[in-house]
DNA sequence: CCGTATCCATTCCGATACTG
DNA sequence: CAGTATCGGAATGGATACGG
């Protein structure tokens, strides 16, 4: 979708080149919030059609939605989200924890993430290792593909 | 930066006007990595210099970077996030796990993150409550803002 | 080395009209 | 309702030249 593939070693690049749009995201974060219908994301988004359509078909090509037979019973097709889709949730939340962070004043009001079960505003989500130690931008490094691995 | 602001109460909406475009995310990337200098981001992403101007001062301006006298002892400036800018750092970590897990074939190298302190890489980090649950998108919905909040 | 200014090609986007 | 086709304007991107 984007200018240059950058085919690069770099993951963040190569999720950058799929779904670093403005729009693609909108779409993303809509189907997660339930959105199916080619109207209801054109409502939702205040998007032209034609640049819909061209970017619902091209998150399908790269395997984040797939359109399904119908939903309503009509003779058209639903946008659902694939496991692959589903798997940006977490890019999601980022955008949203961050947002929520630095793009609001004090009092002002947002949609919020609330549980399912309990309808109860989720607190602040953290990224954990599997032992539970919360990592931030100062524990880690990059290494590149080139430097060698630190042997045990 | 972004076409049309969207002014929205979704805080995803806004982060994506803010920092939603290629170029600004593969910069901070870079921030990230440790790139201060002008003409490290340049041969870093490929990009032409006139541009490169443009998203550095949209993001200083945004509050994301600032500019610091000089590292090199040089006469100009460098580059370096900002504490909101730190704060895009679970964002980039989410564009790179989802890059590595759907972008890569099996045996294709990368760039990894690795523990500062081992230089061991870090295992998957996911997304967690203070009390450690693991959150995933069937967990958790978005309540608008002019629904109703549960009563307790 | 760090930008700014200019030019040009390409892309993107939105509005509209049109088809099944 | 769900798209496709077309068109014009705006923004983006790259190359180059220039100045602090």
């Amino acid at each position: 979708m984007n200018a240059r593939p950058t085919d690069s070693t770099c993951p963040v690049a190569r999720t950058v080149d799929i779904v670093g749009d403005r729009w693609s995201l909108l779409i993303i974060r809509d189907a997660f919030d339930g959105v199916r219908r080619f109207s209801q994301f054109q409502r939702s988004l205040g998007i032209a059609k034609n640049i819909l359509a061209t970017r619902l078909r091209h998150l399908v090509d790269v395997g984040v939605l797939r359109v399904e037979p119908a939903s309503g019973g009509g003779s058209y097709q639903d946008y659902v989200l694939t496991d692959k889709g589903k798997d940006l949730f977490d890019l999601i939340v980022s955008l949203r924890q961050w947002g929520q962070d630095h793009t609001f004043t004090p009092g002002e009001q947002h949609s919020v993430l609330v549980d399912v079960a309990t309808d109860q505003p989720v607190p602040r989500l953290r990224y954990t290792t599997p032992d539970g130690t919360h990592i931030q931008a100062h524990d880690i490094r990059v290494r590149k593909v080139n430097e060698a691995a630190q042997p045990l």
